[in-house]
DNA sequence: GGGATAATGGAATAATTATTCCAAAACATA
DNA sequence: TATGTTTTGGAATAATTATTCCATTATCCC
């Protein structure tokens, strides 16, 4: 197995582009493998040169032009991208689970079931349970703050850090506390900024008592909690919740990252609007 | 082509059922075709007798067997049935993408359900592509570890965070590399250690450079990455991928932090076993 | 309409992949 | 431990499949 092409498309998203791309001028039989191979895309993994070339209702030969003109060197490279990308709609998802819980209780693959199913229940929990109100209530206060500063600690840190991350790369200021050297950075908290603050049960109390100096101070605070009954409540300008579904001790987090991200993306287009 | 053999399996579901009747009494190399295939059927449509077989760990021949003893005359003809009754395949992300992206559908909640659906999509092709080998042998080589150095930086930073938590409450003696200061706490790295690195395109170097300093002193490196073509698979002693659908330019995490999570209580209970 | 250029089909060949076969090893039984 | 039986690995072969090449046909441009 040698080197790719240069030019060869490296994913399905690319093959799609190029093919747009190319079909515009193309000649007869071309632009006919062109218009078969684009509606029938899924069939690319599992079929043969000759066979793709009878659907087209072209000769094989035309096929293997084809491919080159799609940038690889011959049919089999444009088949291995398919392949490996190929991921068909059965063993379904439940029974695939149900397989991999079968490896006996505790093995890892059992535990991973486990989560990826908690990951998956507290995701449809949240699209049925999201307060549009809050949300965009939240995005309007962050948008317009100078500095955001994010505030999560211990299991709530990942998300804190990832929160921060995204701000960061939407060009939204934004100031992670890390709790790193017990610096609390209070006086970080400055008129004009904002402080997105996230705790679950047990709620960690450095977080509960920097979003209440961000409110002493005047900030606008906006929470991203377990529940309104959360001790950070009370300080809170606008309350996220997201009712994780834990397996053990640990939570999947993915629901709470999915809102985080949101919160983070819509902030950041929101002020680029603004600008 | 001519007539099958009456007994072939006709549909997927028969020969699930054939497969488990058969299995029982089966001798070892046979037994270890029949595991395999059981836990990889998604693949039959897509490979050659060969890259099963290695899959496997036999030779083609047994597998041939194989395929005779599930009532085929040969390989050709078990993977007919798979290619032929495979479903349509991928789900078409980012053209849904593309689409969302021109209406300007920017609301926060609309934000939100597509993090949703691609956390969901991100853990159903999870459970459905995980290497459980891989899975058990990196948890195999955690738990024997004197201390477990976690590395991630960047989008990556989260999850190393969440690993390195679960760790500490495990019990498990863990090192989160978190390139504060810039240090990069090389000389913690010793005999008997490992390390779990984490890097998604584009890779961080800084990691790579890690994971190649820990292989270079002998340590077991297990990587969590998005393909296995990743720079970091090459000083990898086991290879965790996770395919995660990612919405704009940012991932979801959902499947990376199941992972992670799986990973980290399984080591942490195979440690609790061995004490 | 003539000359150059591009496109086409099909047959020849190369490469890959499936399949068979058999000697050697492992195993069971006495 | 000897003997028959089953299982195994690998090399040899058969079949399939991809790929190239070139003579023929169509198309374009002057």
């Amino acid at each position: 197995m040698q080197d790719e092409s240069p030019l060869a498309p490296a994913s399905i998203d690319a093959f799609r582009d190029r093919l747009t791309q190319v079909t515009a001028d193309l000649p007869r039989r071309l632009r006919q493998c062109a218009d078969y191979i684009a509606a029938n895309m899924d069939r690319i993994a599992v079929s043969t040169v000759a066979e793709l070339a009878t659907g087209a209702d072209v000769p094989p030969s035309a096929l293997m032009r084809f491919c080159q003109i799609m940038g690889f060197s011959g049919f089999s490279e444009m088949q291995r991208l398919f392949r490996e990308a190929y991921a068909p709609g059965w063993p379904d998802y439940s029974t695939r689970l149900r397989n991999l819980k079968d490896q006996g209780t505790g093995s890892p693959a059992a535990l991973l079931a486990e989560f990826v199913e908690a990951g998956r229940l507290s995701l449809e929990s949240l699209a049925k349970s999201v307060d549009e109100n809050a949300l965009n209530a939240a995005v309007a206060l962050l948008a317009r703050a100078d500095t955001v500063h994010v505030v999560g600690l211990r299991r709530a840190f990942p998300v804190a850090a990832y929160l921060a991350y995204v701000f960061d790369k939407m060009a939204v200021p934004a100031m992670l506390h890390d709790g790193v050297g017990n610096l609390d950075h209070r006086h970080a908290l400055r008129a004009g900024d904002a402080m997105v603050a996230i705790t679950f049960a047990p709620y960690s109390e450095e977080t509960v008592t920097l979003a209440q100096d961000a409110r002493d101070r005047g900030l606008p605070v906006v929470v991203l909690t377990d529940r309104v009954t959360s001790p950070v409540a009370r300080f809170a300008d606008a309350i996220l919740t997201v009712a994780e579904v834990d397996f053990g001790a640990f939570r999947s987090l993915s629901a709470t990252i999915a809102m985080a991200l949101a919160l983070a993306v819509a902030v950041g287009s929101a002020r680029e609007q603004a600008v």
